[in-house]
DNA sequence: GACAAAATACGATTAAGTTCGTAACTTGTC
DNA sequence: GACAAGTTACGAACTTAATCGTATTTTGTC
């Protein structure tokens, strides 16, 4: 079971690209490379390469039809957040969410920040 | 600037290590191990060199008066958990704590964990 | 159908992380 | 001071991640 789809988490670089398919929907290698490539300067090759190893860990969906090959993310970005965020704290805040949000919100500055958590809140009272 | 204090993320075995730091303050090698194989079957030198590549790193410092190195984390876990919350909110979140909070929220079923995260909220309002 | 352009496939390289066996050193005890 | 026990130091092996160059394949156009 080396590849669960529960259990993988996406690398680094994976979760950039991620972040570019939720963005824009399904896309080709060079869709998302242009995407990347303006921030980042990483070859064309490289991004292929990662969206390949992403179809095998089945972190993305792809359609063979064509020839440039569609990717598309095989998880919601919220599954996703999901399960990173309890990885994180079950690995660095013993299990407990509210320790988390308490660190999270201890942290945070600006204050729209603050607002946006606030309204957050008081929308959960319901 | 290789290991630049502010840019290290501890490791996934590393975390585990400060863990046990964190709860037993200033402990030696032996001692570490000693917790860690009590639910993880990791051998004695492993954790030694795992130690000592954090120390490298200046993830913890270390006493070597006595013949057993005394090693303490460098970084408070207040310290270290804001940094890898910083680090995923930037990855995962585009940078949005409000967004992170809410997932965390979201996904929280235990009613133990909500009034905790209730009360904190409590007393934000001051 | 040959060519060029653009795509995928493949494999090599490098770096980091993890693990642990073995060597070497330290220290108390007889 | 030799021995045993315990410790650190060293380095090898293995894995995963990330990167990219080169080879191969596909497809539209002439």
């Amino acid at each position: 079971m080396a590849h669960d789809k529960s259990t993988v988490k996406p690398t680094e670089a994976e979760l950039t690209l991620l972040n570019v398919l939720w963005k824009m929907g399904p896309a080709t290698v060079r869709q998302v490379h242009d995407v990347v490539s303006s921030t980042q300067k990483t070859g064309y090759t490289t991004v292929l390469k990662i969206l390949q190893i992403m179809h095998e860990k089945s972190l993305v969906i792809r359609d063979e039809s064509n020839r440039a090959h569609v990717y598309a993310a095989a998880n919601s970005q919220t599954q996703t957040q999901t399960s990173l965020i309890r990885d994180l704290i079950s690995k660095a805040f013993g299990g407990s969410t509210s320790k988390l949000v308490m660190r999270a919100i201890d942290d945070s500055t600006s204050t729209e920040e603050i607002n946006d958590i606030r309204q957050l809140l008081n929308s959960l009272e319901k």
